[in-house]
DNA sequence: GACTCATCTCAAAGCGCTTTGGACATTTGC
DNA sequence: GCAAATGTCCAAAGCGCTTTGAGATGAGTC
């Protein structure tokens, strides 16, 4: 059943079919309540792309995953974000168009995007330190939201993130004031702008202790369980071994977990662990106490607002480039706890904001 | 640029134009070259939206994956399995679009993308064991491939599917062949097919041996870490407790090994454990060995095969219903071993095929 | 009764593309 | 040499919708 022929049984015009089925004012009460109960009982649904072409908007939102022939690794954090933002697009009656990229193959696409018009704006994904996609996007006039952002770019977009330099600074310093001293890093790649963000927390958390970060205890890679116990295991290993570990996700905590059983120690007992807790929701930590001490927020909610704010700039083209930072909780789980006697220094009492 | 604009620089009709970026016969050589040229020089592409509305082919595919306001997870299989998908989807020119629904509201939603007409086919996900999702789509003559199988239903429909039945039997068989008798499943939720199927494989393998399954070794929910370590702790608490362990994903065994070395035990000495291994690209199972023995499969492949099925069947109507099994492997990992002495019985000898 | 307003409705243009049904020129076949 | 076949191009219709500009209709005003 296409516009023509509900119109056609109804013996009024497309126009008027149309303008009833929207919303516009011009119609009476009675022949709106008709066309409507019309479409309903024939289940007219328009058509979308014929909607698009006539209104020049296509009513969908292209998500851009970077991926790359080497690290073929999918970001699990993925599956969230999404769901999250589905939340705002079923609302508003958007589509999610799903678009995988390979590394350096990105200007044309996004030039391709914008010209075949099937999505109306675009949420970016694991932006990069400096990432040329932003520039492009903002010469592209395409709106477009990132999930993150890009420490070395300059101009202003729009972006959600969580802060990560703040949280990674906190829960260095909290482990300082449970007196550890060696604490390692496990991170992500560090060209990523999020992971880049976290080593500066640490460090700068290093710094206000005045505590001399070591090069041996950073390790940053693909944040999988491999990572955690490859890194944990060889730190380990070290005549002057970390107390406490701080890792970049769940995934890879659990893999310094399996390498501190290993090695015989007891994880928040020999060894604290705090871990970033992106909220998965199959990767859970814990239930009543959570297992791991993290720093944690919901990459869900990240979705939520960053389709949000796509969607608003969609609507208001001049509202502006909008900012969202979002604060990690800290939360305290069973992983952390006191610097093995050894290691005791009575720390500088210090403020935890 | 447009292809009126691009067709009144070249002094050409449009459809000389679309034509020659078409591939059509009736176009002199040297005119093609020159379309092709100034093409490429103005960076032109159709507005996918017109080409659809005049082809009445949308050049998307979508996929709609089911949540629900309470087991609000989204599987983490997802990721993995777009990745495969979207390799074919990038190469025919596809796009890929995202739907998620709430179960219960499928009907409508499945209708309404069908009347949209902004998708050529649909993959579904996670079918239940009788999954209305399958007779409505056949219904509504939307090409459409099912990522899994559903028991109940006898139609016939096209389907990519691993081999679960047989995958949990040979690893059941395989511990039995180690000499385990009291073997547990940590199973996913028994409603989804492939749950239901890989218990019935895993019950076959006992019943072949004559072993009577025990209710208290058996477990199905959420495949999250906490249910793998929540039975695994009930059960190795059971005065009688299992002595190994069946699990159906790498996230499920984590949590029981978890659960194993906070009871003392040593996984693959004292316990073993073979996993359901997804190939997931941030789950990696160890690399050299394996951490675990597994029943093997890339959910990327899966992936990657369901969306070459769907195309076909778009190109070709009348292909007809498709099917494809994917055997599971069964790899050796560091996880199983012979039963603990104490439980030894010489088992009878099977042919593992 | 002639006028203006509202109110309601419609025909038709247009979104950017493909595709049908020729038109015209050039070859080919006999 | 002429009809038929072929090669090359175009104008125009159509995909299903929205939206513009204008035409009916009836109510209110002087």
């Amino acid at each position: 059943m296409n516009l023509k022929e509900l119109a056609h049984h109804l013996n009024l015009s497309q126009t008027t079919v149309s303008r009833a089925l929207n919303g516009y004012p011009e119609v009476k009460k009675t022949t709106r309540l008709r066309v409507e109960a019309a479409a309903r009982e024939f289940n007219y649904t328009p058509n979308a792309r014929a909607k698009g072409l006539a209104t020049g908007r296509s009513m969908s939102i292209g998500h851009v995953i970077p991926t790359s022939a080497k690290r073929e690794m999918v970001n699990p954090v993925f599956g969230d974000f999404i769901t999250g933002a589905s939340e705002a697009y079923v609302q508003a009656g958007y589509d999610l168009v799903l678009t995988l990229v390979e590394d350096g193959k990105e200007e044309r696409l996004y030039r391709n995007i914008r010209d075949k018009g099937n999505v109306d704006g675009i949420i970016v994904h694991s932006p990069r330190m400096q990432d040329s996609r932003i520039a492009l996007l903002s010469d592209l006039g395409l709106p477009f939201v990132v999930h993150g952002r890009a420490s070395d770019i300059t101009a202003d977009y729009s972006w959600v993130d969580m802060n990560s330099r703040r949280a990674f600074s906190r829960a260095t310093a909290f482990l300082i004031e449970l007196g550890h001293r060696r604490i390692a890093l496990v991170n992500g790649l560090e060209f990523m702008d999020f992971a880049f963000r976290r080593r500066d927390g640490y460090l700068s958390a290093l710094a206000a202790q005045a505590i001399t970060p070591d090069p041996a205890l950073m390790r940053a890679g693909e944040m999988t369980e491999l990572l955690g116990h490859q890194s944990a295991r060889d730190m380990l290993d070290l005549a002057d071994p970390p107390t406490a570990f701080l890792t970049s996700s769940m995934v890879t905590a659990i893999g310094v977990r399996r390498a501190i059983q290993e090695a015989g120690l007891e994880m928040g007992r020999d060894v604290s662990v705090i871990t970033h807790d992106d909220e998965l929701s199959y990767l859970k930590n814990g239930q009543d106490v959570p297992l791991f001490t993290a720093t944690r927020s919901s990459v869900r909610a990240a979705g939520r607002r960053a389709a949000d704010m796509l969607l608003q700039m969609i609507a208001d083209k001049d509202c502006g480039p909008l900012h969202s930072l979002l604060e990690a909780e800290l939360i305290l789980g069973n992983s952390t706890g006191p610097a093995p006697a050894a290691d005791i220094k009575t720390p500088y009492r210090q403020e935890r904001t």
